[in-house]
DNA sequence: CTAGAATGTGAATCATCCTTCACGTTCCAC
DNA sequence: GTGGAACGTGAAGGATGATTCACATTCTAG
């Protein structure tokens, strides 16, 4: 059942992996033990599908901030990205941890590797849709390096204020931060 | 004694948490669980242990880092403190991973908190002594973005090939991302 | 209404460690 | 050489928590 899962999602949020126990989330969720192992046979079987449910959501977001510039210019398309991921990041972001900490164990490394690929993928297509704009010379290994910049920028705003990861004015400030290493000294010829 | 810290070391190295036990660590030390509660009266007691060295370790590294390049350039001076922290992230990577997913229930966050900031700092300090050479307005944000963009792509190099994190021509590209981003386009009146 | 299936229940089982402690063994001062 | 302090040992204690299963309860088709 769907309750179920919601309510791992609230403990594991709450409590922590070491803390939720399968008889606290049963109850949390209205029912007992015995019902959550008829639906997930084993406590890591929620995890799984927890992980899924992330994944899925922020590829869906990702596609969406794309598809909501399609056509506009490099910087309203970075700071669309940087906002989202701000934002998944910031939404849940105990339960977001704590999935990540259990990732190795449940072998869900591919898993994201395969998604920060594809993360990647899109933010290459966006610069060389703007290749005019972009001055550095490969721009598959620039944009590999802003993602996972941006990425650990994310993760080290989620142990401060947790407004700050929505707050437009720190948006701003990454987005430039970004666009300066993307954009480089433009001069006709270099230096 | 300090075979049981290396042996704890070492089991946390190839098995992860979960799988380390105090009689493993213990016996691989060549001792027995008893002796290993002796002298730490807790598995956590180890594990707090390991954490004094690994950030005692990066504390030590990155100030000799700093020493060595005393008074020289921008580039020389951000570029061997990224390949201080990748080096650090390198060795042992997995006992670094383990002991990090252990930091929150060990209360470690502000350590690390504390140890990060230590390094903004430096690099604040570098950049301010650069100021000519940086064109970014805010240092300040501009060395805390740097700085966790750095170690955001660190931990996404270290799931890749190990070898990358010592690659020099690696290191140069990120040195390059990050001087890209702070030199930004210093034409005498913007834009 | 009623049999049987589907679903729900939670006490009991089982496994896994961390930790303790009663009992050696080693080492040193005298 | 000897008493006892220091150190070492590992089986047993206890806790915790995942998982099972014998037994309700609810639902559905006929």
């Amino acid at each position: 059942m769907d309750s179920l899962l919601e309510a791992a999602a609230q403990v594991l949020e709450s409590e922590g992996f070491e803390k939720m126990t399968t008889t606290k989330v049963a109850l949390r969720a209205g029912a007992s033990v015995g019902s959550l192992y008829q639906y997930y046979p084993s406590k890591d079987a929620l995890l799984h599908a927890l992980f899924e449910r992330k994944t899925e959501r922020l590829r869906a977001r990702f596609a969406a901030s794309l598809a909501a510039t399609e056509g506009q210019g490099l910087e309203a398309r970075v700071r669309a990205l940087i906002e989202t991921l701000f934002l998944e990041k910031a939404t849940r972001s105990r339960l977001g941890v704590e999935l990540a900490r259990q990732a190795p164990r449940l072998e869900k490394e591919r898993l994201i590797e395969r998604l920060s690929e594809d993360i990647h993928r899109a933010v290459h297509a966006v610069l060389d849709a703007h290749a005019d704009e972009v001055g550095v010379a490969d721009r598959e290994l620039a944009s590999w390096l802003v993602v996972h910049g941006v990425v650990g920028i994310a993760d080290a705003a989620m142990l401060g204020p947790p407004a700050r990861l929505r707050d437009p004015v720190f948006i701003s400030a990454v987005t430039e931060h970004v666009l300066d290493a993307l954009r480089v000294a433009r001069l006709p010829s270099a230096r």
